[in-house]
RNA sequence: CGGGGUGUAGCGUAGCCCGGUUAUCGCGCCUGCUUUGGGAGCAGGAGGUCGCAGGUUCGAAUCCUGCCACCCCGACCA
């Protein structure tokens, strides 16, 4: 194996596939589209789930847990959003093999055991879910309704891409049920800020906050709103969804309450989720030529300790300062691995801990026994100093935030020099083809223009901001008059 | 499902056109010694249904036929 990466600017694609393989974060398993998470990459995700858990909660959601299977007539029932997953669904047919009478030792799907009604492995949960709610909601008294799911789901994709699209995958997915439109709607806006704080505040990724057009928007859904991410290669990523669904689920499953006045009516529903994606976006967000750069808030590891000796004298003395400093920073709450591996020389450990992306280095030898110092080396910046024992602790203390301060602007200011006005579709084309990132134009607001641009030049429209500004103007396509202003990218 | 490509050790590969001893090299792995402040050096060692099946031939990784798998580019997508 190589020992070195592929250069980020060289293949993109290669570098980013090298990268989640080389730091030991998933790979590709025996399952077609399937990927094995390893436990280095799992620790991101749970870093991930602990924080947005947390921040669920603070809402006022609560966890609960619903079957991987979903009965086909369930399935069916709210047809916009089954005929939106349709083509890619995974489906138990039979519940039993039998020992194969032509071919001794193999095993054959036993015929006897088909199912009367196929079941289809949830790609997501609306249906079985809504299902459920029927029978928790009657009144008034039981709105709102806020339960997140942590789960895996099944998507039959033809083309897959470790973390950012496998056929099965992690993620989250809330489901809210509420007694009015303003009421969904507000919630559905709220989680999207969630994410968006998230996105921002642990993986120090900018976002851009935006509602879907209609062609984008989840099956089922009356608006999605979305967080918008930019990568390092100029193209976009959605990192996260939340759906206002109006009744659509309500009345597909007949899930009405009785209001305060006494009569019924059906809820009003949001959904939101996000996924192990989020991991390919932290890593297409900062990492560099030498491998991944771990924001502190999520870092498995904050801080490692490296040891420098030439025998176990030396060793001995090392891991004794090395407790120290471990125990004084863990007090501050910095989470430290002391890398005391005996197997692999430092160099070996500098590079692995780079690839890996630990914020902090901290290397200590001989020379520092005697000086009283330690070597620290940051990750983002890839500067070393040498520090004096006694002022470490609160050093390496300030850093983190420092450093998760740092990537964030880095990512920030990269991100908005990536967005680009332009008044015509020449520019459009060659800010595409030259420049990349979001492209904020006019556009008529009609689906047929937006097939259109997507078909001429493979961008698609990301999302409209929130915050969009009025803007009057022309159509770069039809030169229809428009609005405002939406934001056009290629996307993954 | 359309277009292109590739299958040789855990990984990456040479050899194939033009058939000929024991299938090449690097990384990784194991053992020993020396090393250890940026991916160690030396010595020794283990590891192979050359994708599968058939055919041609005295002889096939190499030629022929069929099949399978995977990858890339499209369509689809969090």
């Amino acid at each position: 194996m190589n020992k070195n990466l592929t250069s980020r600017s060289e293949d993109y694609s290669k570098w980013y596939n090298e990268l989640v393989i080389k730091a030991d974060l998933a790979e590709n398993s025996i399952v077609r589209g399937c990927m094995v998470i390893k436990p280095y990459g799992y620790a991101i995700w749970e870093k991930m789930q602990a924080e947005l858990d947390k921040m669920f909660k603070e809402t006022g959601h609560q966890n609960a847990y619903f079957p991987l299977f979903v009965p086909k007539s369930l399935f069916e029932a709210e047809e916009k959003n089954a005929k939106g997953f349709a083509k890619e669904c995974a489906i138990v047919t039979h519940y039993r093999l039998k020992n194969d009478p032509e071919n001794e030792g193999k095993l054959i799907v036993d015929p006897e055991s088909k199912l009367e009604e196929e079941l289809i492995v949830r790609p997501t949960s609306e249906a079985i879910i809504w299902h459920t709610f029927k029978g928790w909601i009657q009144s008034y008294r039981d709105l709102p309704l806020l339960i997140n799911q942590w789960a895996n789901v099944v998507r039959w994709e033809m083309r897959t891409r470790l973390f950012l699209r496998t056929t099965e995958f992690l993620w989250q997915e809330g489901h809210t049920a509420h007694e009015t439109r303003e009421e969904a709607m507000i919630e559905a806006e709220l989680m999207n800020n969630v994410y968006a704080e998230f996105a921002e505040n642990f993986m120090a990724m900018p976002v851009i906050k935006g509602l879907k057009t209609e062609s984008e928007r989840f099956a089922g859904a009356e608006e999605t709103f979305c967080i918008e991410a930019l990568m390092q290669d100029g193209k976009a990523l959605q990192a996260g969804t939340s759906h206002y669904l109006g009744q659509n689920f309500a009345k597909a499953f007949d899930v009405k309450f009785t209001n305060k006045e006494g009569k019924q009516d059906y809820v009003w529903a949001t959904s939101w989720g996000v996924s192990t994606r989020l991991i390919g976006a932290l890593i297409m967000t900062h990492s560099d030529d030498k491998g991944l750069v771990l924001p502190p808030n999520l870092a498995p590891n904050q801080v490692v300790i490296v040891p420098i000796y030439k025998n176990d004298e030396q060793f001995e003395a090392v891991s004794k300062v090395a407790n120290t400093i471990m125990n004084d920073l863990k007090l501050k709450g910095v989470s430290v691995k002391f890398d005391n591996r005996t197997a692999f020389r430092p160099g070996a450990k500098f590079a692995q801990h780079e690839l890996q992306g630990v914020p902090l280095r901290i290397a200590i030898g001989p020379k520092d026994l005697e000086n009283g110092t330690v070597e620290l080396a940051r990750r983002d910046t890839l500067t070393k100093e040498v520090v004096a024992l006694e002022s470490l602790v609160d050093k390496v203390v300030n850093l983190m935030t420092e450093i998760q301060n740092n990537i964030f602007s880095k990512a920030l200011s990269f991100r908005n020099s990536h967005i680009t006005k332009v008044n015509t579709l020449e520019e459009f084309k060659d800010v595409l083809k030259n420049k990349t990132g979001f492209i904020s134009a006019h556009w008529d607001g009609t689906n047929e223009t937006e097939a259109k641009i997507k078909e001429i030049t493979k961008a698609t429209i990301r999302c409209i901001p929130v915050d969009n500004i009025a803007e009057d103007g022309k159509c770069i396509y039809s030169g229809n008059p428009s609005k405002q202003r939406v934001l056009f990218a290629k996307a993954y």
